[in-house]
DNA sequence: GGCAAAATTAACCATTTGGTTAAACTAATT
DNA sequence: AATTAGTTTAACCAAATGGTTAATTTTGCC
């Protein structure tokens, strides 16, 4: 009945690599600390990985080889544009929910290297916006600037996180209150992108 | 016709600090790039302000002492609570253009210190909070969850700032059309509030 | 068992970095 | 001019940190 499965040094690092990286950021992190958690020696870390960029940016690839391709694919299954923002809404929470530092290592990156900018595949946002045009055709939407819309639907979905010690701080909410909060959120934004772009009349 | 006013060491030296302490957060930045900016030695910085904890947190209290009371203020030349957050994402998204490295800043350094979230005023948030049970009683608002709103306020007007380099990268914008898009974005904003917020019937 | 290759470690190294010290310079005071 | 207090600097220090090396242990293979 027991776990025997030996796990290999290399996603020990990983593992521990991951989640150093994501709380504490690039500057934030020592390879020390990643050691560490690994339960391995330091000189180990370059022997897999040369250096701590390297091994930064294996990280930083990874986390989005993952979630990109299947938002992707999953937003097929939505027709309208109106389906398509609902779906990105609650896979992103959802998401979110589960890896809660994420938003905040992706900014945090991006502002000091701004060409890991890159790294992220962001195809799928015109892919949505393209859309909107073919639904405005058929009069299936309000009409409204879209690029500003999909802004805000992003804003909803991810500033709540990035934002959250100061907001539980701000309203007094404790961390299960918090994810209780965002659990609800993901209704909360599709009823106001419902709002927001169903046709006059 | 020239100006001769001589500028104090100690003003050069939190010019400097501020402006690295924003780019670059406090783990980022270095006592000396501070010290080259300002254009004196790195042990003055340490002759006015002890250390570096010391200097950042100065300049971390600064940055609040200002803007939120002139905020709280300004707010309550509005009355009902659709134009306190009206003239709030106003006033906010106008302080952003101004200062676009302050979201970051202030994200970054509540994540690796969460204390410090105690230095922020919040208060205004509970204030606007607060307008909107009286404008319901007088069914001057559609009934919804006012904090899932003004989070999504927030979000809407914050949000942005954070995303700058990832979300110009991904619809090929230049700065200077970042910096229009949020201009007009105080009114879209604006009409999203109104929409959201306007009474049945 | 013996051996070569891979994995792992302890000890070390060079650089960076926040911080200190003692000396030098400046400006006001007498 | 001499004295003194405040300001500024060059040189230095200790700790932290990313990275390396050479030796040791483990593993797979004959």
């Amino acid at each position: 009945m027991e776990n025997n499965e030996k796990i290999s040094t290399e996603s020990k690092i990983l593992a521990a690599a991951e989640q150093v990286f994501l709380r504490s950021g690039y500057d934030g992190s020592r390879m020390q600390e990643i050691a560490d958690l690994a339960g391995i020696n330091k000189a180990l870390l370059h022997y897999y990985f040369r250096s701590k960029d390297a091994l930064f940016e294996k990280i930083f690839e990874d986390k989005f080889s993952q979630f990109f391709p299947r938002l992707q694919e999953e937003l097929n299954h939505a027709t309208s544009f109106a389906e398509k923002v609902c779906l990105y809404a609650e896979l992103h929470i959802g998401l979110l929910i589960k890896n809660p530092y994420l938003p905040h290592f992706v900014i945090n990156t991006l502002q000091k290297n701004p060409d890991f900018a890159q790294k992220i595949p962001t195809e799928v946002l015109m892919q949505v916006l393209q859309t909107y045009y073919t639904d405005l055709e058929a009069q299936k939407v309000r009409e409204l600037n879209p690029v500003q819309f999909m802004m805000s639907v992003m804003s909803m979905c991810v500033f709540p996180f990035l934002s959250k010690p100061l907001f539980c701080k701000a309203i007094n909410l404790s961390d299960k209150d918090f994810e209780l909060l965002m659990q609800a959120r993901i209704e909360e934004v599709k009823r106001y992108i419902k709002v927001l772009l169903e046709p006059i009349g």
